[in-house]
DNA sequence: CGATTGGATGGATCCGGTTTCACATCAACC
DNA sequence: GGTTGATGTGAAACCGGATCCATCCAATCG
């Protein structure tokens, strides 16, 4: 392993040169800043970041921190803070626990010193927690807004709005809204913005729920959906929504649209005339790293509420609106 | 932030006292340790992982490279994997890439330079890249063998075996394999496996694909599947055979078994008869963080290939068998 | 033309642990 | 009783960068 001594001896100067010419390039003369870059490409220098860490202080890490991976809602948003962390030369990981719980704070605190900050994704839970969380290490919420706590969200809420309005727009006269996960962050906003759509242009809505954001919980509750006598379904998340229209399907039912995102699935069902929801997850997820990063600049800066507009659209194939 | 040397004054012993009594234990007198131990719980100490890093020159990380999040067959393999880390005071960090081409290695490279080791999941694309991998840090493929390297793989070859007889003495006269993705290193195996079971039995066997390990991908091909005229159906991956089934589901076919994991879409089918394969993906990130930490240990150690067997169920409630 | 200013650079120190090596102590041994 | 060896401990030297501070030099100013 070639070290930053190395160089400077290639380049003719000293450890510290070598040093500024990376950290701060402004600050060295463009020549000797050039013989260095040669001298260290030459030899193939990387820095070691534990000896960075150390003596600046900072691990260059920052983590992800995710309830879960089965979620498809997920996988997206990971992928886009890993790629605009690695244009920010920031490294990240991915944490999986809800920090729902209380104990779940243990773990929290042991990352914490590994990390210099945090997104977290927490769909439900309540806001204490993270709160405590907070008090380590600078945190971006993630889908999720606590008072006092930069975040990041989709503004879903919105979306199901423009939804139910679509939908009773294409003749629908009842609706039915599943809601999410108990303590759900989302969820009330969610029904509360599809309600007063349905009750604004006079349509009746059916409200089922709670339920967890899965597949299962989605094949489950689909006798109560047929029951309920609605033509249209608007799930709190595409998974619950998935496993409607498979139950649907199973049972022979064709005829009843289910607002999902884009999915294989949904697409399978070949489903025309059905609304679809557009969460650009890999942009929110580069957002929230853009936050962070700025949050590890300024520790004092006032806490930033961040919301992205979620297209919605009639068909897949149509151009975004509203 | 208390350091070492704070613990070390109020123990009354020196840093290296501290040191010791946290790294190599019966080096120091049992007194002596009682003291530095009640000093450190009492200041809340935690060492400092960038300075031990530093001066050990190891990171304590390591890496886990699967080529997608979207599969769900690797999210168990990460629950295990970081489950068992943890335990062995290991950070697990999670990298997407899929290794196959080239220019992956220049990302490769650069992380081979944060962690320790790695665990490659890996299950195409060729064996050169791997071995390049292996040269800078040590490596343990997972679900994979490659000549010359340390491997954990789920013993699916003989899993399938057994699926095809089965199904045969279920009284199946006509299979379907379907292929895995371009030059996957599992599929010929399995298809191998399967090939000969049906041939021993006397039993016609369809060959599709290759097929990516997707869902959609299943869909896609579920026009060939009843066109072959088989009876039975066993893809090479659970996702292909969700996307078989539910794409038969949509047709109306419903009399067609397809051998998958257990999974709720699965289930949902209510597939009495139809067999089930039971990979165990926490076991196999369990096993493969214990050789990775093997290897981290002892570098020299010859190279080891290790098969879990995987069971084979005749119905979902049923016992494991075979 | 001497004093001041500001940019470029090197030496030394520091970050917080680990590890080597020397030393002190004490029991066992010939 | 002096030698040997095992054991416990501390001082100091690292690990590889970042950064403070002093120094040096050239450009600018009065």
């Amino acid at each position: 392993m070639t070290t930053i001594s190395d160089v400077a001896a290639l380049a003719g100067v000293s450890k510290a040169t070598v040093s500024r010419t990376f950290t701060r390039p402004h600050t060295v003369s463009p020549e000797t800043a050039q013989r260095v870059l040669n001298a260290s490409t030459k030899l193939g220098f990387v820095p070691n970041s534990a000896a960075r860490q150390l003596a600046r202080g900072r691990t260059g890490i920052i983590a992800l921190v995710v309830p879960t991976l089965s979620n498809s809602f997920f996988t997206p948003i990971i992928s886009g803070a890993q790629a605009r962390a690695q244009e920010l030369d920031l490294q990240l990981t991915v944490a999986v626990h809800s920090l729902a719980a209380a104990e779940e704070l243990a773990s929290f605190e042991r990352l914490s010193r590994q990390v210099d900050g945090f997104i977290v994704a927490a769909p439900w839970g309540t806001d204490d927690v993270l709160r405590t969380a907070g008090m380590y290490k600078p945190v971006v919420l993630l889908d999720r807004e606590t008072e006092g706590m930069t975040s990041v969200i989709a503004d879903t809420a919105s979306a199901f709005r423009s939804l139910a309005s679509h939908l009773i727009a294409q003749g629908h006269r009842h609706l039915c809204y599943i809601g999410g996960p108990e303590r759900s962050w989302q969820d009330p906003l969610r029904l509360a913005a599809v309600t007063s759509a349905a009750e604004h242009l006079g349509t009746k809505i059916t409200a089922l729920g709670p339920c967890p954001a899965t597949f299962e919980a989605g094949l489950a509750i689909s006798a109560q959906v047929r029951e309920s006598g609605a033509t249209a379904v608007i799930p709190y998340a595409t998974a619950i929504g998935l496993g409607v229209q498979f139950a649907l399907l199973h049972a022979g039912v064709r005829e009843l649209p289910v607002v999902t995102s884009e999915s294989p699935v949904a697409e399978a069902l070949g489903r025309a005339h059905t609304p679809v929801i557009d969460v650009d997850g890999e942009e929110l997820g580069r957002v929230a790293v853009n936050q962070l990063a700025e949050s590890l600049e300024s520790p004092q800066a006032t806490a930033r509420r961040i919301r992205l507009r979620v297209p919605v659209r009639l068909d897949p194939a149509d151009q975004p609106s509203v």
